[in-house]
RNA sequence: GACCCUAUCGUCCAGCGGUUAGGACACUGCCCUUUCACGGCGGUAACACGGGUUCGAAUCCCGUUAGGGUCGCCA
């Protein structure tokens, strides 16, 4: 048997973590077990039905890396695959219940009698679950198709992955109360239920339910704070399981091949913005250069940076690449590099270039660079300390103002990294101008 | 209210009957260092409570308390 998987959310406009979460899971159980990954978009509520909707999960999903099989804008056998085109189906699956005599009219309303007996949910996660179904007043009948016609959630869900052949379905726990109305649906329909598994929520730093006001709920909100895919679906994993050997960082790859579902815990999980930053910073680290220029240059475009040729934003995007924690920030961290019109940081002036005798070291500093005949991090460093020692004084002296002086702050890439990147020219001319600067 | 789930540092995870209760983020001290980072070495900080079971319990059982979820003609 082929494991299916499912990712089901609705179009509000808006891909919360915990959907990209459950949506992750299910695609990497699904890769695991060599299976398919169908994408089903949930749009019975048509009034919040749009377009701009769809592309917010689509965007979101391709962004997170996860592809999928099956899906409205890819096609498949058990399609279409948005519920607002199934009805038929739909009508269909009521009639076998008909048939069977499990439903009832209300009100205009048809809702499925419960056969009050209990219920047991095998979960992945949550083990062995047994609901009391007795009592009608705690679990009321549930309506599967209102007065207009128009149908309700737990029908079409379980329909649908009925049609779908779905194998597993991986959600959150919010619905783990909603499973055993869902199993007497497959009962009465004559369907195996598929193996569930419920996995613990995602709650805001006052553990309530993640909202939308939280910093960090949407998908698109790491997409345009320049975090790196890989960093948050590593996060989103660590929430509620590890792999056991005290590894945070782990790669895509290295969660398919360890990642397993049923050894996640239990309990809810706090967001923490924190650590998914910190993360954010170690995969900026180590992935590879390419990689970086990959996911740094949108941003770069954006901010509509003039790098001029491509091989000077290269130039640029490695000197900085071992500082930036987030890909957003890149354009602030190189811009100076390619405009003569770069603000000057006051404090930084104020701490370095004022201060006395900036000027005449920087001038001397100057003196020393005009007659280099190499212009290489190593000759750079070399030259500097040596104009140090002939001043007698620290290293430091010379560095700050010279740093301020090229880049206008106290804060940046490799002082010698900047010197090579500008050229001979563009250094020593930085350096008049902040050395009149600091005369004035 | 009923039902379901959960309970280890502030946060995220380890621990599955015998540990000086471990790691990570955050915070913090020192070191490295041209800034900022990175990195290294330290520090602060936890088994919710009460009963059992056991020679022995963070670990098993039962209560209590607390938190979360569900009980829609929302999804």
């Amino acid at each position: 048997m082929t494991v299916r998987t499912r990712f089901a959310p609705s179009p509000t406009g808006y891909l919360h973590v915990g959907g990209g979460r459950t949506a992750l899971f299910n695609w990497l159980y699904a890769r695991r077990h060599g299976g398919k990954f169908i994408l089903r978009i949930e749009d019975t509520d048509e009034k919040r039905n749009t377009e701009e909707a769809h592309q917010v999960i689509y965007d979101g999903l391709k962004w997170l890396g996860l592809d999928w099989d099956e899906g409205p804008d890819k096609g498949g056998e058990f399609g279409p695959y948005r519920q607002s085109e199934r009805s038929d189906i739909y009508a269909k699956y009521l009639a076998r219940l008909e048939l069977g005599g499990h439903v009832y009219e209300d009100g205009g309303a048809i809702r499925f009698r419960s056969p009050r007996k209990s219920v047991v949910v095998e979960d992945m996660v949550c083990g062995r679950i047994e609901f009391d179904m007795s009592n009608p007043a705690t679990h009321p009948d549930m309506t599967i198709r209102r007065p207009d016609g128009s149908w309700i959630f737990h029908f079409v869900n379980v329909v649908d992955d009925i049609e779908m052949k779905l194998t597993h379905v991986i959600r959150g726990e919010d619905h783990l109360s909603n499973t055993p109305k869902h199993v007497e649906l497959y009962n009465a329909l004559g369907e195996k239920p598929p193996v569930f598994g419920h996995i613990p929520l995602i709650l805001n730093h006052e553990g309530k339910k993640l909202s939308k006001r939280d910093g960090g709920s949407s998908i698109t909100y790491f997409m345009e704070h320049g975090y790196a895919p890989e960093a948050v679906v590593n996060y989103l994993c660590l929430l509620g399981w590890s792999p056991g050997d005290n590894r945070e960082k782990l790669t895509m790859e290295e969660l398919l091949a360890v990642f397993d579902i049923d050894k996640i815990n239990r309990r809810n999980a706090i967001f923490d913005l924190d650590k998914c930053f910190w993360l954010n910073g170690q995969h900026i680290l180590s992935m590879s250069f390419e990689r970086f220029v990959e996911l740094a240059k949108p941003f770069v475009e954006k901010a509509a940076i003039a790098y001029g040729t491509n091989e000077s934003l290269l130039a640029a995007l490695a000197i900085v690449k071992p500082k930036v924690k987030h890909l957003s920030d890149v354009p602030d961290w190189i811009g100076f590099l390619f405009t003569e019109d770069f603000s000057f940081d006051s404090e930084a002036v104020e701490k370095s270039l004022n201060k006395a005798g900036a000027a005449g070291r920087l001038q001397a500093l100057r003196t020393t660079l005009v007659n280099l005949s190499e212009w290489t991090h190593a000759s750079l460093e070399a030259a500097l300390k040596e104009t140090a020692t002939a001043l007698g004084v620290k290293t430091g002296e010379l560095v700050h103002p010279a740093r301020v002086a090229v880049s206008g702050r106290s804060v940046g890439p490799g002082l010698y990294e900047m010197f090579v990147v500008l050229g001979k020219d563009r250094t020593l001319a930085r350096f008049e101008r902040a050395s009149a600067k600091a005369a004035a």
